[in-house]
DNA sequence: ACAGCCATGTAACTTGTTACATGATTTT
DNA sequence: AAAATCATGTAACAAGTTACATGGCTGT
């Protein structure tokens, strides 16, 4: 759904053509999420089958531009209205994996852990790097982006630690 | 591959059958991620397809079980011994959703930040209880489960906190 | 007897994604 | 002239997911 309706986000704006959603996209995420534009053309199919967006003008006399809907701001509206869904929580790889190696009794628990928080480290010291060149006046949506990355990384080498102390704890006994 | 791989982690133990892997998958997790039993059919078609699972002895005389391969074994190897992908990051819906807002100029975005956060404490406070009910010996697998969950929603939490700063911080001047 | 769980399997569908074919325009 | 980017579109596939059909077994 995150693709669809962004979509519907960048053309809440205006008419795009279906490059042009490619480059706003990844502009506003600023590179950090690619997006293949073949997926933007089967997206654009998709979206008119629901009939959340329609073909419009042709501008330029060359490329054909697609514009939202009713339905589509409708559909937008609720998007934003409601909050990213927490019910399941979507499934989070890392904690898969950890919980079925702990329930396996995988020997390499203790290195699934520790390969796990090198990488994440690294990841963390690379985009504070990152946060300081960032100039919160020109580059706001890259600087919130790499914060969140930041406190998504540092929230997991905390649980890392969590399952380290949990385990050792365990094994003492 | 979060499935696939999953299946292959429980039959890496001992053959099992369909509908065994669904309850150990649930309970693995316990019951936080659920596992329609019709995909687990799906997915064991496609590993054995791939050649990470064959069928295996059938118990009981009743049930057909699976077995994993050698082929099985390595894959599974992989995927522990690598860290989850951070590049690109897997996509944030959230945080597309206010990038998207903020790029967009949408005119809710401090709606959006707050019914994020309201949601958000609201799971924390329920997560909080279910930590405190957990006995950390017999349970230890849904304690761990419940604390990376409270860890990712105290991060978001944060970042919410962050971003109402940062655009605060713009609207001022 | 009936409800509820255990159990298998298939069909259909959605979202995301890549690979490929094709060509115009722009930059070096 | 060559390379890079802009631009459109289709085919095919991967992964996840639901709905449905079907029947056995178990406890009340």
């Amino acid at each position: 759904m995150t693709v669809k309706n962004s979509l519907l986000a960048i053309l809440s704006q205006e008419p795009t053509h279906g490059y042009g959603l490619k480059s706003a996209f990844e502009e506003t995420t600023s590179g950090t999420w690619p997006l293949n534009v073949g997926q933007v053309y089967q997206t654009l199919n998709r979206l008119e089958r629901d009939g959340l967006v329609e073909t419009g003008p042709v501008d330029d006399s060359t490329r054909q531009t697609w514009q939202i809907t009713q339905a589509g701001r409708d559909a937008l509206g609720g998007w934003y209205g409601e909050p990213v869904a927490a019910d399941p929580p979507i499934r989070d790889e890392l904690a898969i994996k950890v919980l079925l190696a702990v329930a396996t009794d995988e020997a390499d628990i203790s290195d699934i852990l520790t390969t796990q928080r090198t990488a994440t480290m690294e990841r963390i010291q690379e985009l504070t790097r990152h946060k300081r060149k960032a100039d919160p006046d020109a580059e706001l949506p890259w600087l919130l982006l790499v914060e969140a990355l930041i406190l998504k990384a540092e929230a997991e080498v905390k649980w890392l630690d969590l399952c380290e102390a949990h385990l050792a704890r365990r094994t003492k006994r």
